[in-house]
This record gives C-alpha cells, sequence and structure tokens, in this order.
RNA sequence: GUGAGUGUAGCUCAGUUUGGUAGAGCGACAGGUUGUGGCCCUGUUGGCCGCGGGUUCAAGUCCCGUCACUCACCCCA
C-alpha cells in the first residue's frame, strides 16, 4: 500500500456519497425556506483568531489545532470550529451594516487532531448557523426550535433535547466560587482526572462519567440555576416558555456545561442514543462577549453547529436514507456499426434528459444485460445486427421482460416517451 | 497523550489453542444458453497471512519490535 490516508480522515465514496450530497442539498433547501443565508468562510484563518475567539485554555487551542507557519512566517490554523470565522467574516465585512440582526448558516470541513473514535475524525464536518444581534430569548428559542425541527424532518426519531443556562459572566464567576467551596471537603473522593478538574477547570466535573464522582456532584453541588442573576433567570426563563408554546419538548440538564469560551445564558445540545460515547449531534448556545472580544462592538448572538457524520450515523442507524435514483436506460451494443448508432443515440436521449448508459467494454450481450441488471436499468435498448438488418431498436423492459421493435426512424421525443413511462 | 481489542483474497471472516503444502461465503469473470439479465448448476480469477527481526529442519500460527485500524478515556460535533 504505496499511501495511505492521514490518520482519522475519510474516503467518502459511492453510494456513501449520495447520502451526503443529499443531506447537504436538504439543509440548503431548509435554510433557504427559514430566511437564514449561506456563508463560506476559508479553510484556514490566523491562530490568534482561535486563540482569542475560543480560548487559549480550552482542549481545542492547547492541544487539538493543525498549526503551520505560512512563508511569511505568520502562524495559520486550520479551522477547528466554525463560529469565530464566521464572526470575524461578519466584523470584516462590516455585515451589521446590512440589518439589525443578521441570519447565516454554514457547511464546512473542521480539523482537530484528536485521537479519532466513533463519530469522531480529524477532518470533520458541520453544519449550522448563527442569529447575530439580538439580546432577547427568541433568538435562543429559534435556534433550539430551528435546529429540532430541521431533524424531525430529516426523520430523526429518538432525539433528547438537553437545555441549561450558564449565566452572564458575572453570575458564571459568582457560582464558580460557591461550587469551589461547596467540593473542596470532598476533593479526595473524587476519581484523578476529577481533582484535576477542581483545580484547573471545575465545570468539567460536570462532564465525569464515574459512578463515584457523579454521586458526589448530585448530593454537594448547588444547581448553577440558584445562582443566575434576576435578567439571566427571566431571559432563561422565557427560552423555556417559548420552546413550551412551540412544543419543542426539552429536558432542563443543569450539568450541561460546554466547553468553550465564549458561552453565555443558554446552552443546549440534542443527543442521540444511537451513537456511541460520542452521542451529541449538535451544540450550541449564546455567546454574548464573543464579538466585541473579536474587536467589534458589543454584539449579542447565539448559533448551533451540527456534526455532519454523526448525523449520518443516526440516519443510517435507523435505516432512513432512502435516496431516489433516476430511472436508467442501458444501450446494448454487438457490433462496430452498432455501437456508433448506439453513441449517437445516447447523446440523444440524455438530451431528452434521460439517465442513459452504455457498455465500454465490448463484452458479450450476456454479460452487458448483467451489467444493465446490476444498474438497475429499467429499460434496455439492444443493438445487433438483426436490428441493423430491420432497422430497428429492440426495446426491453427488465421489470417485465416485455420486448418491442421501434423504427431507427421513430422520433426521439416518441422514443423519449416510451422510456420514460414507467 | 493513556488504555484495550483487531490486522489472512475486492468484502465478511475461519485457520493461531497443540508450528507441518493458505481456506469458506459473498463479489468479479466465464460456461451451461453461438442474441437475452435476475434464480439455479459448474468452473475460473483472486493472498509478501500489516511490516521488520528472532526462535526452529519448518512460522499465518511461538517471541520481540513496529505500523495501521477500531473502541474507550481526555474533550468535543
Amino acid at each position: 500500500m504505496p499511501y495511505q490516508r492521514v490518520k482519522g480522515t475519510r474516503d467518502i465514496l459511492p453510494p456513501e456519497s449520495a447520502q451526503w450530497v443529499y443531506l447537504e442539498q436538504f439543509i440548503r433547501d431548509f435554510f433557504r425556506r427559514n430566511n437564514y443565508k449561506e456563508i463560506r468562510t476559508p479553510a484556514f484563518e490566523f491562530t490568534e483568531l482561535f486563540v482569542r475567539g475560543i480560548g487559549r485554555d480550552t482542549d481545542i487551542v492547547s492541544k487539538e489545532m493543525y498549526t503551520f507557519l505560512d512563508k511569511g512566517g505568520h502562524s495559520l490554523t486550520l479551522k477547528p470550529e466554525l463560529t469565530a470565522p464566521v464572526i470575524r467574516a461578519y466584523l470584516q465585512n462590516d455585515l451589521a451594516q446590512q440589518g439589525a440582526v443578521t441570519k447565516l448558516y454554514y457547511i464546512d470541513a473542521l480539523f482537530r487532531q484528536e485521537r479519532p473514535q466513533k463519530g469522531r475524525l480529524r477532518q470533520f464536518h458541520q453544519f449550522g448557523f448563527e442569529i447575530i444581534g439580538s439580546p432577547y430569548p427568541e433568538a435562543d428559542a429559534e435556534v433550539i426550535q430551528t435546529m429540532a425541527a430541521l431533524y424531525q424532518s430529516l426523520g430523526i426519531q429518538k432525539m433528547e433535547i438537553r437545555l441549561n443556562s450558564i449565566g452572564s459572566r458575572e453570575s458564571r464567576a459568582n457560582y464558580l466560587t460557591v461550587l469551589r467551596t461547596a467540593l473542596q471537603p470532598f476533593t479526595a473522593e473524587f476519581c484523578p482526572t476529577c481533582q484535576e478538574r477542581l483545580q484547573k477547570n471545575i465545570l468539567r466535573l460536570f462532564d465525569c462519567k464515574v459512578a463515584t464522582c457523579q454521586e458526589i456532584l448530585n448530593q454537594q453541588a448547588p444547581s448553577i440555576l440558584n445562582y443566575l442573576s434576576a435578567e439571566d433567570t427571566h431571559h432563561f426563563q422565557e427560552v423555556c416558555h417559548l420552546l413550551d408554546i412551540s412544543q419543542v419538548v426539552y429536558t432542563i440538564d443543569t450539568k450541561l456545561v460546554r466547553g468553550l469560551d465564549y458561552y453565555t445564558r443558554t446552552t443546549f445540545e440534542i443527543t442521540s442514543t444511537l451513537l456511541g460515547s460520542q452521542d451529541a449531534i449538535c451544540g450550541g448556545g449564546r455567546y454574548d462577549h464573543l464579538v466585541e472580544d473579536l474587536g467589534g462592538k458589543p454584539t449579542p448572538a447565539v448559533g448551533v453547529a451540527s456534526g455532519i457524520e454523526r448525523l449520518l450515523l443516526v440516519l443510517n442507524q435507523q435505516g432512513a436514507l432512502s435516496i431516489p435514483q433516476p430511472e436508467l436506460v442501458y444501450v446494448v451494443t454487438l457490433s462496430e456499426e452498432a455501437r456508433a448508432i448506439g453513441f449517437k443515440l445516447l447523446t440523444f436521449l440524455r438530451e431528452k434528459g434521460l439517465n442513459a448508459e452504455m457498455d465500454f467494454l465490448r463484452r458479450s450481450l450476456k454479460a452487458q444485460l448483467r451489467e444493465a441488471d446490476r444498474n438497475q436499468a429499467h429499460w434496455v435498448i439492444i443493438l445487433g445486427d438483426d436490428e441493423l438488418q430491420r432497422q430497428a431498436y429492440l426495446l426491453k423492459n427488465m421489470r417485465t421482460g416485455e420486448q418491442q421493435n421501434l423504427a431507427f426512424d421513430t422520433p426521439v421525443n416518441t422514443l423519449a416517451e416510451i422510456l420514460k413511462r414507467d
């Protein structure tokens, strides 16, 4: 094997590639109907954008980025996340001028140097969308409701929406102090990783899967919802209310804390039991300071990103992806003269919008019919010596086995009509 | 970065315990039918047994190393 794929990358081959095309088209149609516009940003950005945007101490920035120096000595990074580049583009192109609220969606490839596992790759793909400019709960609720609606219309069956508020930066700082104090006495009882998290990033404790750690948290950790400011609480209640009246089913999970520094107030994710250990198909939330952190005017925003590989895993688990193929007409030719006539016929049929194919290996009739069958051809047009004699195509319906003759001088329109009938 | 599991035909996998001529199913190709697909029957094709070293008369099998893949941890979509 002379060359191999880089670890954590994948070739997307037929027939799987058809699923990708289907899903991408589905997403674009969906957003067109929901008045979001597509944005495409470059594959790489200046490293500093991610350091500022995502946070120096996050795992993404501290150990997962593909960073390199270009020939000018600039540090560049393959994008590991899409919100920061979108906000960069929003600021650089002054999209705020075009309206009070900006609604954008994207479908893109991302890169993170992690150990691959089920539902996690080094090059992976997300689609997502952002509402930039609104501080109000309607925006939060729309993001959640819209993503849920998209999944639903895609046919995702079992999903769980988990919702939380991590408050404003002030509320959160306050809560962290309380949390640290509350858990201090139990330091020794936590698992080794949690003891580390206790020091470095105490919110991450909530992610721990060890039963004893969860036990302590359940009994000792105060809920963040009790430490939100009045405004935070009101905002969260409004979001919940809007979801309730639009009949979006969710559960409040006070342990849901997201890993990127920029989140404020609303955080949520949607999980599926059909995935492995990495069970989130999307995650998002509000980020009211990112725009100003990246040098813009204070601008509230909220958004979400969904993993395309994970979505496809779920859809395939459900067996929900049946992608209709256009009917195929297979032209069988059995001599040099027939091949020329058949080739010309192909181009006519294609001009009439038919999916037409012929054999390029000059094989036997039997082999060509087998190939037509493998391709699930509806019709076969046979062109051999007999047909040249008679000056007529032999049309065979592969579903019924019925055959009929059709004179060469039959108008192509008439021929196309017959082939388009069931 | 850590741990566990797995690498044998295009694909799915036996064979490894106890060293002795590399197998099956599916697929592909062909014949049965000199112009008729699918079903059936027959045949053919197809392997540096991941790679390197060691032990041995002899290694797919035992030992050491290495690489890759998978799942999990960390964290995230």
